[in-house]
DNA sequence: GATGAATGAGGTTTCATTCAT
DNA sequence: AATGAATGAAACCTCATTCAT
């Protein structure tokens, strides 16, 4: 992602930040926002500490940085695997592998995710709250879209809202993967997507 | 639940002691556990800090007790609701319904449950976070429980493993309530609990 | 030497006083003056704490009543061993054989009498060392005119200063009841007098 | 002593360290340890309390620093004044001058050394107390090697076990200095070091 | 531009003392 | 008279942030 274009004193800069950034999110998702200092972090990342205060203006501009940066990569990896040319089964299938991949790829920063779109902010002065909680939602707008196209094209039975379907695949992924980081012999996480997918696939009561 | 029988000054006790907690868990649940101080909640509860230490070993362990005494409220009474005599699918009616209840009337709470038990943990020396996962699980168990009855009543088709049923369950039901009460307009909460058992209970595709 | 005159209401008062300020010896001759607190006291005496500050204005003043108190009786002891009708030798071995005596009945008190009359004061605000060091210098100056009988009945060569014989002598008893109070095993505590005795009574120099 | 060599940097450091150190010992011998605060010390030393902080882990830290680097200074200078090639008598009479010397150049100091070496310990987590003991014991032997020689050499009568000498000799200097430290002109120091050492050169009875 | 020593506000916690019961 | 719950000043210590070098 590095643009190679850039003069070299740029890119020098730039995989500074990233470096600084990438031991911020370790420490921070190991030990917690609050119980890591900037001090530690530009200690572990081996730069003066009025080095870290030159990349970023204070603890939670770099916080928010490190939160906004990871929930892109995240989205865009998402977004990436749903805009495919596929049917809407296909596309519902690549948006669940594609969030376990991702999730998966980037454990350390889950947690701090979850805090933040979920509800349990860390209540950083507001506004990171804001700005991902749109990304979240614009994120279930892109499911509820395959539903209502999906039922438009009677693929789908109109079971309930399409929104209200993307709330719940996004919360029930969400859910067996906090299971299986949280104890993964316990909650072995499925590896076919339509273990997950059946769920809402398949009807409970016969009819 | 306050105990007539007690001698009035332990009734007194008692009484200073919810107020304690109440004040703690209004300003935890705006401000974050690392963002209030004890003077803060000694000042609002109109407690001398000394009183507070009185009733709390540390700042931590008022913390535990807030937590905890919650979590037994909360689970109570989603345990009390599914525990009626009543067949499968009414008890997962009930069991949507208590926990939106049980949601609403603590909303304060909420954002530290969440916090707790999904993996936003403030990192406090451990110990609670356990605690708390512990009696999550055992509340899956308890729906996985009523879906495992249901499959082998044939109420129920077996369309995925109960425990997992149990997890899409309660988190989708997780999932609504932290959108409606992030933006109640945005996202109106489906009163009928029918709306949510429906994206389980019919079959998505036509069968 | 509680008196049995004394109504019965005023015995008990007394008594109660003892037992307070046995429980502060015991206390503060284990943890130090600012290592134990009033709570700790009352608790250990089994008294309210309230009923601790009716006997003692504050800490301070409880500890001064403390010192006080046994260096009455440390000074009583000694003084009365040295008034009995002897000559001047074997006064001061009775002087010996006092000091070691009151030292070893009153070891918790020991540390806290040193560091009183030794100049390494807890710097409570002043008033007791004065008092304390006054009763030293009287205490000395005992001994000295038992130095200066003795050289003017030419039983002692007058080899220095009275009062710098007693100041000599007063200081070699105390440095080896203390030697012998940290390690025992290493610096057993010479029984006969004599042995510190012979020290002064004896020319190291031949002569 | 602050070694010349040392980069600038360097320099600045030690300088600071002693300046700290300087303030603490004046303000802990005026009041005692636990009378002064560590903002106390700051304010007075001239420094933020973090850079204080800085410099020394703790409050407990800083007082043990500044004990054991005293102790080292005031037993060096004695140690190196009875290591000249001299005869016993003299290395005894520079015993008392050097010990005089220092305790003069250290007033401040010896209380706190006194406290410590003495047994009025402030009863930190033990440990300082026993390093401060074993130094004192280690000097006691060296002043009874100095006796046994001289009684091996016959220069000295065998009147006492060397050690026990060694004992009174060093306590009967402390006990004049304390004197003289409480009330200087009530208790004039003898400038002669003889006129301590008669006390034990000299037969107190005739022989 | 990079550095990291210095700063000091603010957090948690203790404990001497008071006073209503 | 005795009690001990309540008080709050003040202690120790951390850490985000600045700025001279």
């Amino acid at each position: 992602m590095t643009d190679q274009k850039l003069p070299r004193r740029e890119r020098e800069k730039l995989r500074q930040r990233q470096e600084m950034l990438a031991t911020a999110l370790d420490l921070f998702s190991q030990k917690g926002y609050h119980n890591v200092s900037m001090q530690e972090i530009a200690e572990k990342a081996e730069f003066a500490i009025g080095t870290l205060y030159k990349f970023f203006q204070n603890k939670e501009d770099l916080y928010k940085a490190l939160v906004l940066e990871l929930c892109d990569e995240f989205e865009d990896s998402i977004m990436q695997a749903i805009e495919q040319p596929q049917d809407e089964i296909e596309k519902l299938r690549s948006y669940v592998r594609a969030k376990t991949e991702v999730f998966r790829r980037n454990l350390p920063f889950i947690r701090l995710y979850m805090a933040e779109s979920r509800g349990a902010s860390f209540n950083l002065k507001a506004g990171l709250d804001d700005e991902i909680r749109k990304r979240y939602y614009l994120s279930l707008e892109s499911i509820a879209a395959i539903f209502a196209i999906g039922i438009k094209n009677q693929r789908f039975k109109k079971i309930a809202d399409p929104y209200y379907l993307a709330v719940a695949l996004s919360s029930v992924i969400d859910a067996f993967l906090l299971l299986w980081l949280d104890a993964p012999e316990r909650h072995p996480y499925p590896e076919d997507p339509d273990t997950i997918l059946n769920i809402f696939f398949k009807g409970l009561i016969d009819s």
